[in-house]
DNA sequence: CATAATACATAAAATCTCCTTATGTATAGT
DNA sequence: ACTATACATAAGGAGATTTTATGTATTATG
């Protein structure tokens, strides 16, 4: 439908040569040599059919024609300048984050103020979702995925290893008169059985699980939802203690063993495409929250 | 100033595929393939350092970003294309033509009307001036002047042949009880005695003429001038009596003698630039043109 | 459920646009 | 007259853009 534009690089050159009113000089403004700006006249005026400059001793001006479309073909670059000036500070200033809920919950949500204050030129964008980041399908410049740091394409660093020990409230404990050796954990209904890690967890403690068959995956990115449940006093959990600092302080869940599993290799993980690592927002986060996890996980 | 904006033609492609969401859509819009606009959108996308598309599974859609600049760009796009549907109307329907001031008088003016209704879809703007016409230097589509007909670069056509023969008001005649022969009109003031054409017709009359010396170029063009003093009864002018016509019926001139001189190669030429020799209006005016004159001028 | 069809990505090669260099012309200033 | 300025033009080449050919993922279909 549209009709045909000129060559649009004739356009860029005849905006800036009708500015100036000099050749020489758009082709200063524009980087090239004088005789690529009358090159590019040339081609423009074929291609309107129409002179659009006249030629005058030691100098140019605009023909009729020219005159009236100067003002627009102005106003239309003026536009994209914008436009790309928008999307440029939008792409530099904006970080969007996903995060599974769990991190987000445990770890991001409080500690994000502070990552804000630090780089108030960034505004953050924070998405909580479980499903995988493809970063080619979604809008993010940053994810945070559980998993064993294998996404191609992605660089990945691994932020919390995938340890857990058993939480539960202390009223359960309590119930059955206080958890002595795992075993007695066995007295209480876990939050959700099947999670592998109870498996993984009661053999590294030599104890004898049979039916905790352990066949589902992990399911890391909602830990939270078992962690309200054992909070609850509605079971006990197996969580990251790295995640319940808080609540282990604050007396809401107790931790009755040191003794922590690790799923090696598996864990928290900050992920990105690797095409944009050097982008400075990147760098900022990733850095900062490099060093919080650092800092705040032994 | 302006900051730098990323490619153009990767805009024109990035403005087409947002219209379309779809990059094959757009290929064939821009008569590409599908390849060239992903290889286009891959440009951009890395110019301006932010994705613009998700790469969904049969189909892209735009990210924040994209959605945000697309409406602006497509905007951008729109005033351009308007810019030179102006332009190229203009360049159709607007014909500017100048002219030796004799000519528009004498010829045009009581017919160029007559081409308006023919071609009521081209305007007109007639320009009487008795510079040199450079179409590089001046913005007219056509040029009449008197000359020999060489000028480079130009298409000319013979319009009118500079044959001349001496005029008069009837009044002046008199005052010398007639002109019965040649050497009667040295009695009488030459309205431009140095004119060359003078000697010139006088030679060709047989009749001596010591004094006229003929050395200044011939001023076609402003014989206007000459008519009007003749007609003031002032002097004998000569005159072009293709031009004169209308005052000679009227018999505010007369021709004394139908002897009349050819100043061979000169004359009212028609010229125009070869290059835009195929341009409608600009035929539409020479064939008119070039039939008024065999119509009239025998 | 296998197959075909659709939409986009990517690599390599061909093409063509655009720019530069070099030079020429005309004009204004000294 | 001489120099400097501004634009035009031609030739050559670097680089950008496009096409061709192929691959991948997904949806639709028999």
């Amino acid at each position: 439908m549209p009709s045909k534009l000129p060559p649009l690089s004739s356009l860029r050159v005849f905006e800036a040569a009708a500015r100036h009113g000099s050749f020489t000089r758009a082709s200063k403004e524009l980087g090239m040599t004088q005789a690529a700006v009358s090159y590019q006249m040339k081609i423009l005026e074929e291609r309107v059919g129409t002179p659009l400059f006249l030629r005058k001793p030691r100098q140019v001006s605009l023909t009729e024609t020219g005159e009236r479309i100067a003002p627009v073909v102005t106003e239309a670059f003026e536009l994209l300048r914008a436009a790309f000036v928008m999307a440029e500070d939008a792409s530099h200033n904006l970080l969007s984050i996903t995060t599974v809920t769990t991190f987000a919950t445990n770890f991001l949500a409080e500690r994000l103020g502070n990552f804000q204050i630090l780089h108030d030129d960034l505004a953050v964008r924070l998405d909580t979702s479980m499903s995988v980041v493809d970063f080619s399908r979604e809008d993010f410049d940053l994810g945070i995925r559980s998993g064993d740091g294998q996404w191609q394409g992605a660089e990945t660093h691994l932020l919390i290893p995938a340890k857990f020990s058993p939480m539960l409230s202390p009223d359960l404990a309590q119930s059955v008169g206080g958890i002595k050796k795992p075993s007695d954990l066995l007295k209480l209904p876990l939050v959700d059985a099947s999670d592998p890690w109870w498996k993984l967890w009661f053999d590294s403690m030599g104890v004898q699980s049979e039916g905790l068959r352990g066949n589902k995956r992990s399911r890391m990115g909602i830990q939270m939802l078992e962690a309200r449940a054992a909070e609850a006093g509605q079971g006990v959990a197996i969580l990251t203690p790295d995640f319940y600092r808080d609540s282990l302080k604050r007396g809401s869940l107790i931790q009755p063993f040191d003794d922590v599993c690790h799923d090696e290799g598996r864990g928290y993980w900050l992920v990105y495409p690797k095409a944009r690592r050097n982008m400075p927002k990147i760098k900022k986060f990733r850095d900062w929250l490099l060093n919080e996890v650092k800092e705040h996980c032994n």
